[in-house]
DNA sequence: TAAAAATACTCCATAGGTATTTTAT
DNA sequence: ATAAAATACCTATGGAGTATTTTTA
């Protein structure tokens, strides 16, 4: 049976020209490395030297084997970098989930820290509500979601990473446009715009709890998923909606955001599988909470380590 | 010291999940898999199953090993294959210097049934004068020739392959243009366009000694390098030309083919080393001459051969 | 003849087998 | 209680070492 043993011997040998050399620098004698050269040959059904002539020579199939064997060895290098990698959490794949009102907050900053710190881990990302997210992450289809709290599941931790206000995002023409700071009962009259309950049921009950402390229930017209098309609607003349603070980076035609006076707030979390994490997990919920620094470099990217060690014996 | 045995029982286990099947499947006992693999995990630094529960799952580390394994196996076989193949003179690289005549000749179709029967045979061609042919040859930056007789060489061995007519490229105004068949004393006093004697001298003497046996030396006005650059120029009324019945194929204008009454010919060879041959360059050297059929279907394109045979114990 | 690879043989490291224990559910 | 992997221990294959011969320029 072939093994790596032929490879190295071989290339040692393509690499000297010279059996007794090439037994030197394998710390080595030289009859076993002809017997394996030999053997190795045979395996092949093919001559791999001519040695003749006081020198040994490649022949056409040595040529053509010497380039595969040091792809063959480049190979088992990067199986074995690829699994050191792996096992560091500097190497994978991770699924993220995120709220459509994530984009706008600590979010992008937290792919960017991550991504910066660990280049070759793949991030895939997939925008869905929090209550999909939480069903995706017991289902093994997510590794991390953004969700806004409350938000909770069985066998899912979730951990708040940044809490911002909620402000109000109203139509340029709104008669109280121009006033701040405002409460919330001078908008009982008016039509709310909001998110589905069903992606969010955290954040919709929140938004109607304020109301009924403001002693009114929001005339809801019109439910929508992503929180760009809330602000659009609201430029539209639709109604006013109640958004994370981070929203007012979106600039829409004709809305103004205006803060309230006693500011109710929203919250951000992770949420995550409530389990010992592999180092992959660890290090992206680590930085993601804030309990690793941004830029703590991660070990993993030195490549020459002693990859190829022999075992205990 | 990482070994492909390594590598085939960590593919059986992954495949598996399982050491007990993988064991069997591999005809071996569980025990010392198990061993391997925890050997294979220690020389990794890595641990590639997590063992819990009953049952045996990859880690990331283990994914991303299997992943590369994988590819190591491949790469593997391509190097068996690839010495099996260049053994065989099914693959390899054959580097080609050809007349510039050759190419209306039988060379094209030599190299059309050379490349249907060895696919995987690199060709590289570089058109030269017989001389410098024979020079690169003799220097090994060619592995074969096509020369027009006569041609020689030290250590070089010249075999003809074709043999075909000399025929008159004449200008259609000249005055003999609509006679045939000619004889070469009519045109004693034509100025001829000759190839130049230091790339093809065996073909330039003969040229002039067929004048000489006709009673005249030519009058030489041009010596040019390239055969339809030569066709060319008699098509622009410089002169006559003597040129291979191939060049027929050429249709320049203004430009008319004769036929001589006592046809002179001339040869093409191949020339290469007079010495025992490799497979690569025997297979080349037997069908360019004819000796082995055109549509003889060589082995090794059988990829699957017992390729990682064990050796003889 | 001299340099280098191939043989002949010997030895021991270790891959692999058998019996048993540990582990986890 | 049971299935499955780990441990303990043994065996023997074959890889590597030493001494020597063969090859060929």
């Amino acid at each position: 049976m072939i093994e790596l043993r032929h490879f190295r011997y071989f290339l040692a040998v393509a690499d000297h020209l010279h059996f007794g050399k090439a037994a030197e620098h394998l710390h080595m004698a030289q009859p076993p490395l002809s017997t394996q050269i030999r053997q190795l040959e045979e395996m092949l059904g093919a001559q791999l030297f001519v040695r003749s002539k006081r020198k040994v020579e490649l022949t056409e199939a040595g040529q053509v084997f010497l380039e595969e064997a040091h792809k063959v060895m480049e190979s088992v290098h990067r199986a074995i970098q690829g699994a050191k990698q792996a096992s560091e959490g500097v190497r994978g794949r991770l699924r993220l989930g995120f709220a459509s009102s994530a984009p706008f907050g600590i979010f992008p900053q937290v792919l960017r820290n991550y991504r910066q710190a660990y280049p070759n881990v793949v991030l895939e990302l997939q925008e869905s509500g929090s209550a999909e997210q939480l069903l995706a992450l017991q289902e093994r289809r997510l590794d991390f979601g953004f969700v806004r709290l409350p938000a909770s599941a069985t066998n899912i931790r979730v951990e708040s990473i940044d809490r911002e206000a909620m402000i109000l995002a109203l139509p340029e023409s709104h008669p109280l446009s121009q006033h701040e700071p405002l409460r919330l009962q001078q908008f009982s009259q008016d039509r709310f715009i909001i998110f589905p309950r069903r992606d969010g049921p955290g954040i919709y009950d929140r938004i109607l709890s304020w109301c009924q402390q403001a002693g009114f229930t929001p005339r809801i017209v019109q439910e929508v998923g992503q929180m760009h098309a809330i602000v659009g609607l609201v430029g539209a003349g639709l109604g006013v909606a109640l958004v994370p603070e981070s929203l007012q980076t979106v600039h829409a035609r004709g809305v103004v955001y205006r803060h309230l006076e006693d500011e109710p707030y929203i919250e951000m979390a992770l949420a995550y599988w409530d389990e010992p994490l592999s180092p992959l997990h660890q290090a992206f919920a680590d930085m993601a909470t804030g309990r690793k620094a941004p830029g703590a470099i991660p070990a993993g990217s030195n490549e020459s380590d002693s990859a190829d060690a022999r075992p205990r014996s």
